[in-house]
DNA sequence: TCAATACCGTTTGAAGCCAAAGCATCGGCG
DNA sequence: CGCCGATGCTTTGGCTTCAAACGGTATTGA
């Protein structure tokens, strides 16, 4: 197949779904090729913005909530702030733990739960991070900032529609993706 | 903390960033973030919808590719029309193959590349798959017609700005993310 | 012809995610 | 008081992804 790659593949794939008759979905099923395709992208970019502080983007975002949160946070607020499973936190806590970015503490009253509070080289590190993403990443999605308010509108009526929001019975849907501010305990 | 999750998590990320002076990325912040939350919301859904078919969507990807393509086709071919890692097809491939849905041929002439071809039962549930996409995922976004259009053209922006379309110099990510229906030989 | 180069697929190892099971601890209720 | 369900974290195992290294095969060019 020497050139046939010169067609956009996700306008291809479109072009299929309405040769089979499928053109009633073809609108989402591209809007999702796109949506995943830009999200392969955007983690590869985020990646290699993050790789001189040894941070992946799921790590950062550990630290963006600890770094929201002077004191100590459980695991489980972490898991819940990340919308993460909690296998999923501790492993990331063990790795950032090893790299010496957080520390795990005792809960005071509550033997049951581990808390984790960033160090100072944490903090540091967060602080370059947030920096690094804020300069090379943020603005340079190509967009406008029209376009980006228009793309978070739409993405907010998607997960209105799965009842992905707090107002709308998500019952424990609630948790956030992350950054969140208020303090857990 | 026990209600104050009452707010939308991406609002308040918003809200933080604002607070923290970094107004100008905070668009781009938000976006990013909810891209994350609708992408894995998504991905979540797409693989309850196929468990029945006992595919993965990562899987049920592969399939489609053969289900366009009458006739066998080189790995290496699906790792450029899916836009994944050699190493991830062989994966794949291996993983169908034990469940009967491909089959693995030599090519005639070259005894370095091997082909894959849907096999009849693979045929059938990839129809079967597409079937169930088309009905409970791909028109159940939460959009309209318009918005989802709006979502792919923002997104074809984006992979625009990033050199990931054919006609701009996208030298070797000419590759597909899926669906392709050209043959490959 | 034959050596260097390019290409294809697999293997191995690391990272990330989840689900389920296991273990300890807490809290409530009889 | 003491049991028992709920809760918090870790462990184990599977899936998916990539990167790097390896071995086999084709192609090219001297």
């Amino acid at each position: 197949m020497p050139k046939q790659w010169n067609r956009d593949p996700i306008q291809a794939a479109y072009d299929l779904w309405v040769d089979k008759g499928w053109d009633d979905t073809a609108d989402g099923m591209i809007a999702v090729t796109s949506l995943l395709r830009v999200h392969q992208l955007l983690m590869a970019r985020a990646d290699e913005i993050l790789a001189p502080v040894e941070l992946s983007f799921a790590r950062y975002e550990v630290l963006v909530v600890l770094y929201f949160n002077e004191d100590a946070v459980p695991l489980s607020y972490l898991a819940k702030a990340l919308q993460l499973h909690q296998a999923s936190v501790t492993n990331l806590v063990n790795k950032l733990e090893k790299q010496g970015y957080l520390e795990r503490r005792a809960h005071p009253t509550d033997r049951r739960v581990t808390l984790a509070q960033a160090t100072r080289t944490g903090r540091a590190r967060t602080r370059t991070a947030i920096r690094r993403l804020n300069s090379e990443l943020y603005p340079q999605l190509g967009l406008t900032a029209e376009e980006a308010r228009a793309l978070v509108s739409i993405f907010a009526k998607m997960r209105h529609a799965w009842g992905d929001t707090p107002e709308d019975g998500g019952t424990d849907a609630a948790g956030a993706l992350l950054h969140v501010a208020q303090s857990p305990a």
